[in-house]
DNA sequence: GACACGGTTCAACATTGATA
DNA sequence: TATCAATGTTGAACCGTGTC
């Protein structure tokens, strides 16, 4: 490109001039002293235009050489670059080099391509928001599950009664044991910990005909206890569990499943972290979600999912939305809380602390966000590992996301010390990395003011992708 | 169909600058 | 300084289209 840049290629430019002149190749030839066949190559490209031949089309017709290669150029060039690394043209094999030859020879076909692509593109994301509204009901079980999750606003009044009860049961003891003898004492069910390779990689197992529950070893003591509460709500809880599945219409048998799985997990939340406890040391303790952990013997992704159901009439807490994303962007679980217009598909932005929290094992990280509808929230993000119960066991490390509106902050004790006027009243530009472009805030920008840019890269970042719902 | 005209292709030549 | 490649330029032949 350097070679293409030193010479000046105008052709379409030269035969745009002479056409508005009324010339021929012939005349415009007379006028600037050369030959047609001249002024024919050089239209087509196949000459470059010398310095002295510049100077008389200037003399002769005006020809303004300081929009040669100028800053329209260059914003034509940035603007086909973006366009020609669409995977759609992949196969076309356009180059930079000639992304620069048509801004720099053709800056009206450059326009043209530039607004036929931003056509298509907006044409495309509508057509992929009908096919969403169109098919999330009947073809994706997932989102079967969330609109059922979502249509009880995340929270089961029975089920966390049921709960409430169970965990009142305890007398005082330890949790696990506590449920454990109510395992054997109401159900004859005795409850074993046992080592990895007899439990074949299952994390519970319900014997009846043996009479027993056996609770991996590999487990950590909070995710031993979620595990018995679950089998303890499955066993108790089921009929309750069907009746409320059954009385939402779901279009595919697998998103029933997945419905009910995910209510018999509430079911085991609403036992290891009984609602009205719960909720009032979430308010002693500013929703830190540490310190509820200890409290209650639990995990940071189990405390944190929990805080997404606060939602009783007349006992309800600061609604959060809640996200869990691996490494790759990929969302493994997710809760709106009715408030957090998550993406259909894919995963998290980049310029989300998600991947700053990954890099950063176990430290909390917070931010202000912003999306395009400028609406504000308080973010909250950790690392999580499942799975290792032992050295070289398999493992996966998570970052769990909650948050909550800018105007809730106030109540976390992750605001402590945060400008939350200053984070809802301070006007932010667009801050994007991925766009290249020389003036795009993003640098100037602490994390706290970043805007979440969804769209403008979707394609590029396909693994990052967001649509609104 | 002949002709004119505008535009295209190609071979050839002159000039220039880099390099051995 | 000779050589060579790149660049700038030209003219002839050719093609396509519109007009008479």
């Amino acid at each position: 490109m350097a070679d293409r840049k030193r010479k000046l290629f105008l052709g379409p430019q030269l035969r745009r001039l002479r056409r508005e002149a009324g010339q021929t190749q012939a005349e415009m030839a007379a006028d600037l002293g050369i030959s047609p066949s001249y002024v024919n190559l050089i239209e087509r490209n196949q000459r470059p235009v010398s310095a002295e031949l510049l100077v008389g089309l200037a003399r002769t017709y005006g020809f303004d050489i300081s929009r040669m290669g100028g800053a329209d150029t260059d914003a034509l060039f940035a603007e086909l670059s973006r366009a020609f690394a669409d995977p759609i043209f992949e196969d076309a094999g356009v180059s930079r080099e000639d992304a620069f030859e048509v801004a720099a020879g053709n800056p009206v076909l450059g326009a043209a391509v530039v607004s036929l692509y931003r056509a298509w593109r907006a044409a495309e994301e509508e057509l992929n928001a009908t096919r969403v509204a169109g098919n999330r009901a009947t073809e994706d079980p997932v989102e079967e599950a969330r609109t059922f999750l979502h249509a009880h606003r995340n929270h089961f009044e029975e089920i966390d009664q049921a709960g409430e009860r169970v965990f009142a049961d305890r007398a005082g003891a330890a949790l696990f044991d506590a449920l454990a003898a109510r395992c054997e004492r109401k159900h004859r069910l005795r409850v074993r910990v046992l080592p990895a390779e007899i439990m074949a990689g299952a994390w519970r197992r319900l014997n009846k005909h043996a009479g027993e529950i056996a609770i991996s070893e590999t487990l950590d003591h909070a995710s031993r206890t979620f595990n018995l509460a679950l089998q303890l709500a499955l066993i108790e809880e089921g009929a309750a569990l069907d009746r409320i599945v059954n009385a939402f219409k779901f279009e595919t048998d697998a998103g029933r499943r997945l419905a009910r799985s995910a209510l018999a997990n509430y079911a085991a939340a609403a036992i290891m972290l009984p609602y009205g406890a719960f909720l009032k040391a979430a308010e002693e303790l500013s929703y830190d979600i540490e310190a509820l952990g200890r409290r209650f013997g639990a995990s940071f992704e189990q405390i944190a999912h929990r805080l997404t159901t606060l939602r009783r009439d007349g006992a309800e807490g600061v609604p959060f939305f809640f996200l869990r994303v691996d490494a790759a962007g990929n969302v493994s679980k997710r809760f709106t809380g009715d408030i957090f217009p998550f993406a259909r598909y894919g995963g998290s932005c980049p310029l989300w602390t998600v991947h700053e929290a990954m890099r950063t094992p176990r430290r909390i990280v917070t931010q202000v966000i912003e999306l395009p509808d400028q609406s504000r929230y308080f973010s909250i993000a950790r690392s999580v590992m499942s799975g290792a119960g032992g050295y070289g066991a398999p493992h996966v490390e998570r970052v769990v996301v909650v948050g909550c509106a800018v105007k809730d902050a106030h109540r976390l004790v992750y605001a402590k010390g945060v400008d939350l006027e200053a984070a809802q009243a301070t006007p932010v530009g667009v801050a994007c990395r991925l766009c290249e472009r020389p003036d795009c805030a993003a640098r100037a920008y602490p994390p706290i003011r970043r805007r979440l840019v969804f769209d403008e890269h979707r394609r590029l970042a396909a693994p990052f992708s967001f649509a609104f719902d």
